[in-house]
DNA sequence: TCTGGGGTCCTAGGACCC
DNA sequence: TCTGGGGTCCTAGGACCC
């Protein structure tokens, strides 16, 4: 069976979000920064042709950002999130059959659904999220996902394309074009690593690669490489997934905006940290037993410290106070006083379903229900009303280690009290 | 002063077992 | 010269993605 691949891709998508609600910076250069105002990980067109990099650190740029009047925003995920969820609600209208990739992607499936003359159905796709949502998309459509990301790129910088490549529409010839004329680097699943490895075999494209010889790819870059040179071949190794698997571990770390030097503040981080990560393996319908927590200087300079620690609850569990408590033990164990501590995290891993989830009745380590019921209450509290409506005192009240986040937007679409005014 | 956060998959090698 | 062989499980490390 054929497959159709559609890559729709939200560009420069926060900045996209921003402008949303204030389209006065609609043409005007703009940038999103990553959390503590770290670096900038969203740039309009108008950024980038600035020369901004991706990824560079905010305090390096901050005088030509200044000097060039580029509109600076900290990221405001309660607003990205939200308006994802409504673009692919208004994608799922145009196919059953939909992967939510990334918080700015999604691959739908088009086989069998008429697409009508000159890609009136991609175009079709792009008008409605715009309309909708406000957030302008680019498509890319072909027989293989790595093949429609690649559609997808150029459809993005090819004004003439209109946001539209469909490379099923194309001949043998024109797409080995399309290849010939795509740096190997940008080909999904070539890192920088494997990029400057392939480089230097004279593997500098798409099309080199597609070329290349099975055998070797398969040698030196394990099936993932074997993967994507098949791929480029027009052969689908990777499949539409429609359902997310459950996570397997989840992580819920962050930078502090101050450094945090005692053991009380941090452990006020660490269980803030734990208290999002727990519901995460809530919300997932999941309990878990493994808990890992690490803390660090930093990795710049030479006296960082780095240092981790693992331990298990005695049974599965998704209840908050005991991976809080269990969290608070081993940071015990790894905080050296007089340090000063820029970050600090958690790892809960060892997931499996709540249903099945093994219990030893007789070594009386079994899962605490009720303390789990206790924090589903929470959980539904915090939905209704706003996160952090009840919380365990542990997590502290004056929080002076949170981010910085001094360009921050507002939660216009989360928050009634956020709510844009519009003048009449 | 100031460099994000959250994930996945694959392989090699050691421990352990029969 | 020679030190069994084959299987599984787990972990660390390396690669990638957004």
């Amino acid at each position: 069976m054929k497959n159709i691949f559609a890559l729709v891709d939200c560009n420069n998508f926060y900045v996209s979000c921003e402008r949303v609600f204030a389209p006065a910076f609609e043409n005007r250069p703009v940038v999103v920064l990553s959390n503590n105002d770290g670096c900038i990980i969203s740039r309009s067109k108008e950024a980038k042709a600035l020369g901004i990099k991706m990824g560079e650190p905010f305090f390096k740029c901050e005088r030509t950002l200044k000097e060039h009047g580029v509109k600076v925003f900290s990221s405001n995920y309660a607003l990205y999130g939200d308006i994802s969820r409504r673009v692919i609600d208004t994608l799922r209208q145009f196919s059953p059959d939909i992967e939510i990739y990334s918080i700015d992607e999604a691959f739908l499936l088009l086989d069998g659904i008429d697409q009508g003359p000159d890609r009136g159905y991609a175009h079709l796709i792009r008008d409605t999220v715009k309309k909708w949502t406000g957030i302008p998309v680019s498509l890319g459509i072909a027989g293989t996902k790595t093949l429609a990301k690649i559609a997808n790129e150029r459809a993005k910088h090819d004004a003439s394309l209109n946001g539209v490549l469909d490379i099923t529409q194309m001949d043998g010839a024109t797409i080995d074009e399309l290849l010939r004329s795509t740096d190997i680097e940008d080909v999904w699943g070539i890192g920088f690593r494997w990029a400057n490895f392939l480089r230097k075999h004279r593997i500098d494209t798409a099309y080199a690669l597609k070329k290349a010889d099975t055998s070797w790819v398969r040698r030196h870059m394990t099936v993932v490489g074997e993967r994507t040179a098949m791929e480029l071949n027009g052969i689908s190794c990777l499949s539409l997934e429609k359902a997310p698997a459950p996570k397997k571990q989840i992580v819920s770390s962050r930078s502090f905006g101050k450094p945090v030097s005692t053991l009380t503040e941090m452990n006020e981080a660490l269980s803030y940290y734990v208290t999002r990560a727990s519901e995460r393996l809530r919300r997932e319908g999941s309990v878990a037993s493994a808990v890992q927590v690490f803390i660090t200087t930093g990795s710049f300079g030479k006296d960082a410290y780095f240092n981790m620690a693992s331990g298990r609850l005695p049974a599965p569990s998704a209840d908050t106070s005991s991976f809080i408590r269990i969290s608070k033990a081993l940071m015990e164990g790894i905080f050296r006083k007089g340090l000063s501590y820029k970050k600090c995290g958690v790892i809960i891993s060892d997931i499996t379903s709540a249903q099945g989830a093994e219990t030893d009745l007789f070594a009386g380590n079994y899962r605490n229900s009720k303390k789990e019921d206790l924090s589903r209450a929470m959980d539904s509290i915090n939905k209704k009303w706003e996160r952090d409506t009840v919380s365990f005192a542990s997590n502290g009240r004056e929080r002076k280690w949170v981010m910085r986040r001094g360009f921050l937007s507002g939660r216009v679409t989360t928050r009634w009290d956020e709510l844009p005014v519009v003048k009449a």
